[in-house]
DNA sequence: GGGATTGTTTAAAT
DNA sequence: GATTTAAACAATCC
């Protein structure tokens, strides 16, 4: 569940409570939400130095551990990041435990295990397929370069959103709200879009970003700040999870179906074929 | 107990 | 080769 607002909001609330700390020790409690990469042990005795965000990636800065020079997160479905108390001790989804030098302890949290915390060194970095594929970030591109993204594309707006390749930092959420917001229909394919639709939609999404980013992002379920509060922009959801109930803006009941390969709702009268 | 849930990778098709 | 689509996968909750 946490796109771009999401882990923009937990970069946020972590950095104060993390930075200057030092990594004492490092505790893998279930192997497999560590990704490939090199060993996370290696980390310990390192100090954090940044949180940053790019796309749906969390990636901490840590100095004086070369070759590694720090680690990323992604938190696909229901992943967590907290910062405890001293003595705070795993809970039943809790995966990795970070050890910081003031007692806190930051830790990595999974339900289903999909997550994953990957060390990263200078060369495994430059290396890593994942990242270097990433699409650019949609609020540090100007509308022109959005329309470039998709010119001549023949597949559904819907499902080019959604590609991480294409466009960094989108989910099903964000997608529907802006094809919404745009009065596109999600199975619009980009081709047939004009040049000034394709400038709305990124100004839409845009907007809608930034709106979530203020509400500190969406809780549905599981997403969190690293705080541990919930986010609000849940509550301002104009179609996604309405499925059959009526459009804010027609009174129309929204439609539900499955787009791209995901559950997508829509208005039939405001987002027409 | 089956269906829904999601982002990514991989394979297959165009 | 590039683009697009579909299936597979991770695991849990309700």
């Amino acid at each position: 569940m946490p796109e771009l607002p999401e882990v923009e909001t937990i970069v946020r609330t972590l950095l104060p409570m993390v930075l200057g700390k030092k990594i004492c020790a490092v505790q893998v409690l279930n192997p497999g939400s560590v990704d490939g990469g090199e060993n996370l042990a290696l980390l310990v005795g390192g100090s954090i130095v940044g949180i940053r965000r790019r796309g749906k990636l969390l990636l901490a800065d840590v100095d004086g551990v070369a070759p590694l020079i720090g680690f990323a997160v992604h938190l696909k479905m229901t992943g967590r990041l907290f910062v405890y108390p001293q003595n705070t001790s795993s809970g039943p989804h809790t995966r990795v435990i970070l050890d910081l030098d003031d007692g806190q302890r930051l830790f990595f949290d999974d339900a289903r295990k999909f997550g994953y915390v990957r060390a990263l060194s200078e060369i495994g970095f430059r290396n890593w397929s994942f990242w270097n594929k990433l699409g650019p970030e949609p609020l540090e591109l100007p509308p022109a370069a959005f329309v470039n993204l998709f010119t001549g594309r023949r597949a559904a707006m819907k499902g080019l959103l959604l590609d991480q390749q294409i466009l960094a930092g989108v989910g099903n959420i964000y997608a529907d709200e802006s094809l919404f917001r745009a009065g596109i229909h999600p199975r619009t394919k980009a081709v047939d879009l004009s040049c000034a639709q394709l400038e709305a939609l990124c100004g839409h999404l845009k907007a809608v970003l930034e709106e979530s980013i203020r509400d500190c992002g969406s809780s549905i379920k599981d997403y969190r700040t690293a705080r541990g509060d919930a986010g609000a922009f849940q509550n301002k959801f104009r179609v996604y999870g309405r499925g059959g109930k009526p459009c804010i803006t027609c009174g129309s009941a929204l439609a539900s179906q499955t787009i791209a390969g995901r559950t997508t709702i829509f208005c039939p009268h405001c987002q027409p074929e």
